[in-house]
RNA sequence: GCACCCUUAGCUCAGUUGGUAGAGCAAUUCAUUUACACUGAAAAGGUCGCAGGUUCGAGUCCUGCAGGGUGCACCA
C-alpha cells in the first residue's frame, strides 16, 4: 500500500483513520514480523527461544466476524509481547478451504444463476469454478485480519488446498493406511440427505422439535415409535431380559402377525439395550437406519435392509409406499395401520431431539455406507514419542495418545475445566469417518482396479485404475495444520525450530473438531503434541448477550467498529472484560470508551514532549521521582504476570486505569506547579520521570494497542529502535516456566 | 438423563492462598478554555441468587436449593 503522508503530529483529536494504514506499511516494510529478519536485524538473538503460534485459519472465502477480531487481538497481544521480551517469535497465518460450506455457497450461487447443478457441470469444471471463487475472495479476508494490526509473517502463508498442504494431507493418509489406522469399511453414518453427504458426530447438532409420538399393536405387543416410516423392514422385536411384562416369550421366539403390508414373521430378541422405562418397554428395530438398533442387529447377527434411500425415499420394501419421501409417506402409514385397527395410541406432544447437520444442512438419516474410518482404538507401534507416557516403539492407540498428551500436562488446557470435557470426550470416541461425498476437499489417495487397492501420494502406474470419487473431511487437513504450515513432510529448519506450537488460541466451540484431531495428528505423525498450552476464548455476544446473527440484525461488524473508533479501540473492547472461556458481551459504547483512551495517551504524549525529551535521561532522578518510576516498573511486573497466565483482560485494564488514573490524572497533574515554577535539579528531574514513564507506559501498552503506541514512538525526538514493535519489553522473563 | 459454567451497583463485569465490597458504561449535580470536552470534580447506587455449614472472620471454602446458559446422550 501507499504509505500516506506522515499528518502534522500531535493535532488534536487522535486520528486513527489517518495513522492506521500509515503504521501498518511500516510495520510491513519492516518484515519484523518475520523471525528471520528479526535475526539478521539484530533484534532478536539467533539462540533465543521460540514462540510460536499458529493462526486458526478463516474460511478462505468469509469476512471478518467479532469472533476473528477476538482471536486476532488476543494472539496478536501474545505475539508481540514476547518478540519485545525477545522470543524468537512466529505467529503463522493462513486460510482454510472450508470444503461443504464453501462448496454449497458455489453450487448454491451456480444454480441461481445458471440452473445448472454440480452434476450438470462435471467435477473438473465445478473445481474450477470453486478456484477462481475462492482466488477472488482470499484477499478480502487477508485485507480485513491485517487491518486489527495483526503482526502476522505473512511470508509463511498457507492455504489449506494449497500444494504443500495438499501433499502433507495425502502423505499424512498414506502413512496412517500402513499403519493400519485408516480403514474402509460398512458402518453406520450420520448421512446428510440434503447436502448429499456424511457428517462426523461431531458435526451433529441435536435440535429440539415435538412430533406425535405412535403406539401400534405388533402382534402380542405394543411398541412405540415417532418414525412409523422406518418400520417396514421391523421384524425384530425387542425387550429388557429383565422385564417380567415379556417373560413369557423367549428370545429367538417366532410369532406371527399382522403388519403394515400384510402377514410377517417377528422374532423376539432380548437385549439389555431395550429400556423398562421407556414407552411399553417393547420396541422394534430399524438396524439400516439408527446406530443403537444396528449395534443390537450385529450383537444378535440379524438380518439389515436398507428402507430408505439417500435422498430419503422409500425403497420397494415399503410395498406400495415404495417411491415415497418420508415426510410425505409418514401420515399415510398411520393412516393405513388405523384402518387395520393396529393405532393403539397417539401421544401428540412429545418432544426429542431431532439431528441436523450443523453445517447447514438437512436432518441425518442414518444409513449404512461404505465409507473410510479413522480407527481410535486400533493398536500400533509408534516409532517415536515425545509425549510422556507414550513410549518411543510402544504399542498404543490414538485415543491413549489424545488422552496422554492432555493428562501428562505436555498439553495445558486453560480454562481448566475444558480438560475434564476434553477426556470425557476422548472416553465416548469412536471411530471417525473421514470421507465426505463431495468434491471439493482433498481427494482420498486411494485407487482401484477390480478387487485390487492402491494407496499412495501419486496415481499407480498401469492402465485402468480409478481414484476414490470422495474427499476427506476437511478436519483432517486441519488437524495436520501445526506442522503441515511449517513444511512437514519435509524435516525443515521451521519445523524443528517452531513445533510444538507454543499456544493454540480458539474458541472454545472446536475443541473438538479441531483440537483434539490436531493432537491425534501430531502424536501420530510427530510423536510431539501440537501445542504446549491451549487458550479457549469465549464467544462475542450482542450487549444483551444473543448470539450474533443476520436474522436478528445485531452483528457488530469489526470493520465498522475499526473505522469509527479504530483499530486499537476495538482491540480493547475484545480484551477487557473477557474472561478466559466465557462469552464476551459486546456494547458500542465500550468501544467508544476506547476511543477516547487512545485520545487520552496522544495527549498525555504532547504534554510530555512539550515539557521534556531525551535528553532529560542524563539528569539526575529525586527519590521522589525514583519511587514514582519504580511504581511504574511494579506496573510492568503485574502486565507481564498477567499476560503469562493469560489474563490479558486483567493485564489491560491494570496498565488502563495505571495510565489514565495514576499517570494523567495524578503524576501528570502534580508535576505541573513545578515544571511552571522551579528550574534546575528538581524540574530536571520532573522531566526525566516523566519521558521514562510515558516510554514505559507506550511499551506496556504496546501490544493492546499497537497503532496509537507505534504512531506516537514515531514521533519520539530519540528512541532505542526504529519501531516499537521491536523495543525491548521493560521486564524481562523471570523464570524458564513461562511459555 | 449425565456433566460443566454463571448468578456481585440500572447494564457489562473485576475481586488470583478467606481479612473493611471495586471498575467501565449509563444516569444525577457542578466546573468551562485546560496536555485533553474524545475533559475534570462531586455525590448517588450493592442484606455479593436463596438456605444451611466450616471459621475469630465467607463474595471467596463445603452442602443443599432456585434461576439462567453450555456440552454430551436420547429419532423409544
Amino acid at each position: 500500500m501507499e504509505p500516506s503522508k506522515a499528518p502534522q503530529p500531535f493535532l488534536s483529536p487522535y486520528n486513527s483513520i489517518d495513522n492506521e494504514p500509515r503504521i501498518r506499511a511500516l510495520w510491513e516494510d519492516s518484515k519484523y514480523a518475520n523471525p528471520d529478519v528479526c535475526i539478521e536485524k539484530g533484534v532478536t538473538a539467533s539462540d533465543a527461544e521460540p514462540y510460536t503460534i499458529v493462526l486458526p485459519p478463516p474460511n478462505v472465502t468469509g469476512t471478518l466476524h467479532m469472533g476473528h477480531a477476538a482471536m486476532l487481538a488476543i494472539e496478536d497481544i501474545l505475539i508481540r509481547y514476547q518478540r519485545m521480551r525477545g522470543k524468537k517469535t512466529l505467529w503463522v497465518p493462513g486460510t482454510d478451504s472450508a470444503a461443504i460450506a464453501t462448496q454449497s455457497k458455489v453450487e448454491g450461487d451456480i444454480y441461481k444463476k445458471e440452473k445448472l447443478s454440480r452434476h450438470d457441470l462435471g467435477r473438473d469444471e465445478l473445481m474450477k469454478r470453486i478456484d477462481a471463487f475462492t482466488e477472488e475472495s482470499k484477499n478480502t479476508i487477508i485485507e480485513q485480519v491485517q487491518r486489527m494490526g495483526s503482526s502476522l509473517d505473512w511470508s509463511r502463508y498457507a492455504y489449506t488446498m494449497d500444494a504443500p498442504r495438499y501433499n502433507a494431507v495425502m502423505t499424512a493418509f498414506v502413512r496412517m493406511y500402513e499403519a493400519g489406522l485408516i480403514y474402509r469399511g460398512n458402518r453406520i453414518v450420520n448421512w446428510d440427505p440434503k447436502l448429499q453427504t456424511t457428517v462426523s458426530d461431531e458435526e451433529i447438532e441435536h435440535v429440539e422439535q415435538k412430533d406425535p409420538f405412535y403406539y401400534f399393536q405388533y402382534g402380542p405387543f405394543v411398541i412405540g415409535t415417532v418414525r412409523p416410516e422406518t418400520k417396514f423392514g421391523d421384524k425384530y422385536v425387542v425387550v429388557h431380559p429383565d422385564d417380567e411384562r415379556y417373560a413369557e416369550y423367549s428370545h429367538g421366539q417366532q410369532l406371527e402377525l399382522e403388519w403394515i403390508n400384510g402377514p410377517i414373521v417377528a422374532t423376539v430378541i432380548k437385549d439389555e439395550a431395550a429400556n423398562m422405562e421407556t414407552g411399553t418397554g417393547a420396541m422394534t428395530i430399524t438396524p439400516a437406519h439408527s446406530a443403537i438398533d444396528f449395534e443390537i442387529a450385529q450383537r444378535h447377527k440379524l438380518d439389515v435392509e436398507q428402507v430408505i434411500d439417500e435422498r430419503g425415499i422409500l425403497l420397494p420394501i415399503a410395498g406400495e409406499f415404495a417411491g415415497q419421501h418420508i415426510k410425505k409417506a409418514r401420515s399415510m402409514i398411520v393412516a393405513k395401520l388405523h384402518e387395520k385397527g393396529l393405532v393403539v395410541k397417539i401421544d401428540e406432544s412429545y418432544t426429542h431431539n431431532v439431528s441436523t447437520n450443523s453445517r447447514g444442512g438437512g436432518t441425518i438419516e442414518p444409513q449404512i455406507k461404505l465409507q473410510w474410518f479413522v480407527g481410535v482404538n486400533k493398536e500400533f507401534t509408534i516409532p517415536h514419542s515425545e509425549i510422556p507416557g507414550i513410549q518411543s516403539g510402544s504399542k498404543t492407540t490414538l485415543k491413549e495418545v489424545m488422552r496422554a498428551a492432555v493428562a501428562s500436562g505436555a498439553t495445558k488446557i486453560n480454562p481448566e475445566r475444558f480438560e475434564k470435557i476434553y477426556f470425557h470426550w476422548i472416553e465416548n470416541l469412536r471411530d471417525w469417518c473421514i470421507s465426505r461425498q463431495i468434491w471439493f476437499g482433498h481427494r482420498i489417495p486411494v485407487w482401484y482396479k477390480g478387487d485390487e487397492i492402491y494407496c499412495g501420494t501419486e496415481a499407480p502406474e498401469g492402465e485402468g485404475w480409478e481414484q476414490d470419487h470422495d474427499t476427506l473431511d476437511t478436519w483432517f487437513s486441519s488437524g495436520l495444520w501445526t506442522f503441515s504450515t511449517l513444511g512437514w513432510p519435509d524435516k525443515t529448519p521451521d519445523l524443528e525450530t517452531f513445533h510444538p506450537t507454543s499456544v493454540l488460541e480458539t474458541g472454545y466451540d472446536i475443541i473438538f473438531f479441531w483440537v483434539a484431531r490436531m493432537i491425534l495428528m501430531s502424536g501420530f505423525h510427530l510423536g510431539q503434541v501440537p501445542f504446549k498450552q491451549v487458550y479457549l476464548h469465549g464467544l462475542v455476544r450482542d450487549g444483551q448477550g444473543r448470539k450474533m446473527s443476520k436474522s436478528l440484525g445485531n452483528i457488530i461488524d469489526p470493520l465498522t467498529m475499526i473505522e469509527k473508533y479504530g483499530a486499537d479501540a476495538t482491540r480493547l473492547s475484545l480484551i477487557i472484560g473477557a474472561q478466559p472461556g466465557n462469552d464476551l458481551k459486546l456494547d458500542e459504547n465500550r468501544v467508544r470508551g476506547y476511543k477516547h483512551f487512545a485520545n487520552k495517551l496522544w495527549n498525555i504524549t504532547r504534554f510530555v514532549l512539550e515539557n521534556a525529551d531525551a535528553s532529560s535521561l542524563t539528569a539526575t532522578l529525586t527519590d521522589a521521582d525514583k519511587a514514582l518510576v519504580a511504581e511504574a516498573k511494579e506496573l510492568a511486573q503485574t502486565v507481564s504476570g498477567n499476560i503469562d497466565t493469560f489474563r490479558l483482560d486483567l493485564a489491560g485494564d491494570a496498565v488502563y486505569h495505571y495510565v489514565w488514573d495514576r499517570f494523567a490524572a495524578q503524576i501528570i497533574e502534580e508535576t505541573k506547579p513545578v515544571l511552571k515554577l522551579y528550574e534546575g535539579e528538581e524540574k530536571a528531574s520532573k522531566q526525566r520521570m516523566l519521558y521514562e514513564i510515558l516510554i514505559l507506559s507506550l511499551k506496556l501498552l504496546h501490544p493492546f494497542m499497537p497503532f496509537v503506541t507505534e504512531a506516537i514512538w514515531q514521533e519520539l525526538p530519540e528512541k532505542e529502535t526504529d519501531l516499537l514493535m521491536v523495543a525491548k519489553w521493560p521486564v524481562q522473563p523471570t523464570g524458564a516456566s513461562s511459555i
